[in-house]
DNA sequence: TTTTTTTATACAAACGTTTGCGCATTATTG
DNA sequence: CAATAATGCGCAAACGTTTGTATAAAAAAA
């Protein structure tokens, strides 16, 4: 029931932790034949370190903290995925937090990432954070910080981002291509910078394709199913064709009310998401959508956190290529 | 840059470091004032207790460790929303590992949840898994173990799982009602527990409500999309005209297969799912489906970890209900 | 052989807490 | 007023590592 220690392994071969200690980390000043020795009484023994003393006496830990808003979103639990693929290998353990899109659970969090005494955090904003101060003192301690998705660039260090500007542009030309006349946005909360590139890949392609943009058919905080499902009713009376959506679910609201309108899609209207989620596909229509590559991108941060702890902390902005898939909401 | 420690704290009320971590722990040892004295001044010089430390000399840490097959599954990342959200309010942190229905994976995280000295583990197995010693040797260790969903009787201690059986009993039931006359199951893995149950709720419901079972249109393995797109042809010509699955994407793809024969659900065919994943109610026809309540599940769990660690370890199985959610798919 | 260098190991301090014990000082009791 | 009890605090050891320095033994050089 005890937990065995290098005192152990030590005393049972009339050694000292030191030599033990040394031995495990496979340190030249300890003979080779000891080295083996140590290791195989160590494994007969059942010995695991105590990475708790470790990281203690090291004043470096091997844990990382990742806060996002949500765990169970499709594209977080992705992008979780990914960093922890990195990471283990490496020997770190990830701790995770979410914020529940509240700054006073995201302050607490990070709290307890700092008491934790971890590497390095990971995080992606809530909505509602305004104030970065919890942010800015992880920084001011010396420790790491790779922000994703939703970033700010008030806080220094990597930032990872998908390449939102571009996924709405490839989606507004595929629709302008189609021959869609009339083509509104829905987009999300201008508080994000990820919503307002996703805008603005929408408007440039507009301006680039047609000279002409048109800001009545501009919609913000328009995320979600039910709010796709009204606002589509009303775009649908000022002479819209089409509607580039910011997010899949005020897509897929669309799409079901305009499937009791009885409006064709895409014959007569023609409907883009953003996230690529697993529905998108098995809905009918398909939604056409732009593929965020959360387990790619969650790779990717990692890669920036191990660099940044190894101290290289440079602060720059990667964006992630995201892929337009064309499906039937917006081929004709 | 350097962090604040009682020791700091101690120093600059003249104190000692035994007074200001008593004052911080609130011990009536030391006198009112003094405790509110050293609260104040730890809170100006911004001091963050070191957990490492605190949990190396207490022999306790405040980490729970977690494994799970994938954490891009909606119902994990649903139950581990649910254990972060009991767990950290309580000063617990989660520390969360994928398995990727890997054995070999399962033995690392375990591995290295024991390094790193958590409190307990919770645990749902890889499909994989057969050889459970890595997990023995957590309860040998005294470390609570915690398992759900996909749960081994071969280990003591609390599991929690979804009543898969009533589920299925009752999705049964519901075809039966409806009139559907052959009914055949399409099942998971032998190996899980989960999967045996379901299948064993389908076969009751028909002994309750028809006293006989025909065990050639029952099958095992058919969990994926296009498992259940190629057996629901070959059940449709053994007479078939429901499918009770044990999961929602063999029963999507069988409703994509119908739909191209041209079979027509609910009215010539029925269809049931099992948890209710968020595309269930977006297809057409939108699929009946059994929910298991994540969240509440990961909540469940969570209380039973606390009662572990606090020493109370019954061996105990938690059936956590499940709803049937009728929908298009089986009702005519 | 003696001296110097190298090699292998041991000693002890440190990381930041917690906690049993001891010692003053003050308050309570007989 | 002496004896006892209570209060508030300090001392020091401990948790399990790591690591700089010292020391002994062995090898190399003189």
């Amino acid at each position: 029931m005890k937990k065995v220690t290098i005192n152990d392994i030590a005393r049972k071969l009339g050694t000292t932790p030191s030599t033990v200690s040394r031995a495990l980390a496979d340190n030249k000043r300890v003979s080779l034949k000891t080295r083996e020795l140590v290791k195989k009484v160590a494994k007969e023994m059942g010995y695991q370190p105590n990475l708790m003393a470790s990281s203690l006496r090291k004043g470096k830990s091997d844990l990382v903290g990742m806060i996002v808003p949500r765990i169970n979103r499709h594209f977080f639990s992705n992008v979780i995925s990914g960093v922890e693929e990195v990471l283990n290998p490496k020997g770190y353990s990830l701790l995770i937090m979410q914020s529940q899109e509240n700054t006073d659970s995201e302050v607490k969090a990070v709290n307890s990432l700092m008491r934790n005494r971890v590497a390095g955090i990971i995080a992606s904003l809530s909505v509602q954070t305004e104030n970065l101060s919890h942010f800015q003192g992880v920084l001011d301690e010396g420790i790491p910080l790779v922000q994703f998705d939703r970033i700010s660039n008030d806080l220094s260090g990597p930032k990872v981002v998908n390449d939102n500007y571009t996924g709405t542009y490839e989606a507004t030309c595929q629709l302008l291509k189609s021959g869609y006349k009339r083509i509104a946005h829905f987009g999300g909360s201008e508080l994000l910078k990820a919503y307002r590139e996703r805008k603005k890949g929408y408007t440039d392609a507009l301006l680039d394709k047609t000279g002409e943009v048109d800001k009545d058919i501009i919609f913000n905080d328009v995320i979600t199913r039910d709010a796709g499902r009204e606002m589509v009713k009303k775009v649908i009376d000022m002479g819209v064709d089409a509607i580039v959506c910011a997010g899949d679910y005020s897509a897929f609201g669309a799409l079901e009310a305009l499937g009791v309108l009885g409006v064709k899609v895409p014959e007569e209207f023609g409907v883009t998401g953003f996230g690529n989620e697993p529905f998108a596909e098995m809905i009918y229509p398909k939604l056409s959508s732009v593929e965020q590559e959360g387990r790619e991108m969650g790779r990717i941060v990692a890669r920036q956190m191990m660099d940044a702890i190894r101290g290289e902390q440079h602060t720059i902005e990667i964006a992630v290529p995201v892929k337009f898939i064309k499906r039937a909401s917006s081929i004709r």
